[in-house]
DNA sequence: CTAAAGATGTCCT
DNA sequence: GGACATCTTTAGA
């Protein structure tokens, strides 16, 4: 499967979220591939949007969510988290996803390694905890997402039905009256309860 | 099972 | 110097 266009990207950032639920996230690693379904994101967006690392405008660490859409923006977080986001908008307008959950399809073997644990549901059922799972670091800060690379999102070859919720988003102070955390209804991987 | 606390680096004021 | 888009471990019911 081809990775999706940058054309994909390129809109506001809240539809991005929600289509992205159901896409699949490809981590070419140098002997193994992983594979996932996103069950859960959070759009962020810029000046109009207090919970978003670009509410203050462009700074070093934020510059990747100003720049194209459909790269990968991964920053460092709580001193020993990273998390993984995907850009969002036209070139000089902040915006970016962040993805939280995904259900494991391939690779699972090389996750359950890297993760330190055999139990399925604890291995990215969170947005630390896939980045841990996918061997996601600040290496891929700025990483290309629309080329068949070390890490891009295709469509679902074997797409199933399933409907998307939203609530506000979570571990943020600011911005709670966005309900902009869409997750897929009753998928276990989906983090908090 | 739930609740509480600790770990720890980087960014920004 | 304080806050932080979090997770894990430990203690207790």
């Amino acid at each position: 499967m081809a990775p999706l266009a940058r054309s994909f990207y390129e809109r506001h950032t809240v539809r991005v979220a929600n289509e992205l639920l159901g896409k699949v996230l490809v981590r070419r690693l140098r002997s193994t591939v992983l594979r996932g379904i996103i069950v859960e994101a959070e759009a962020y967006r810029g000046q109009d949007d207090p919970a978003s690392h670009a509410y203050v405008g462009r700074t070093e660490r934020n510059q990747v969510m100003f720049g194209p859409p459909g790269h990968a923006y991964v920053y460092f977080t709580y001193g020993m988290h990273y998390c993984l986001n995907v850009t969002t908008e036209p070139i000089g307008q902040a915006g970016a996803v962040l993805i939280r959950a995904i259900q494991p399809v391939k690779g699972i073997e090389a996750m359950m390694k890297r993760r330190g644990t055999d139990r399925i549901r604890d291995l990215s059922n969170g947005p630390a905890k896939l980045t841990e799972a996918f061997a996601v670091t600040a290496g891929l800060n700025g990483h290309d997402l629309t080329t068949v690379g070390r890490l891009f999102i295709t469509e679902n070859d074997k797409p199933e039905a399933f409907r998307i919720a939203s609530t506000s988003r979570i571990g943020i102070t600011g911005g709670l009256d966005k309900p902009w955390r869409f997750f897929i209804k009753g998928n276990p991987f989906v983090s908090k309860k």
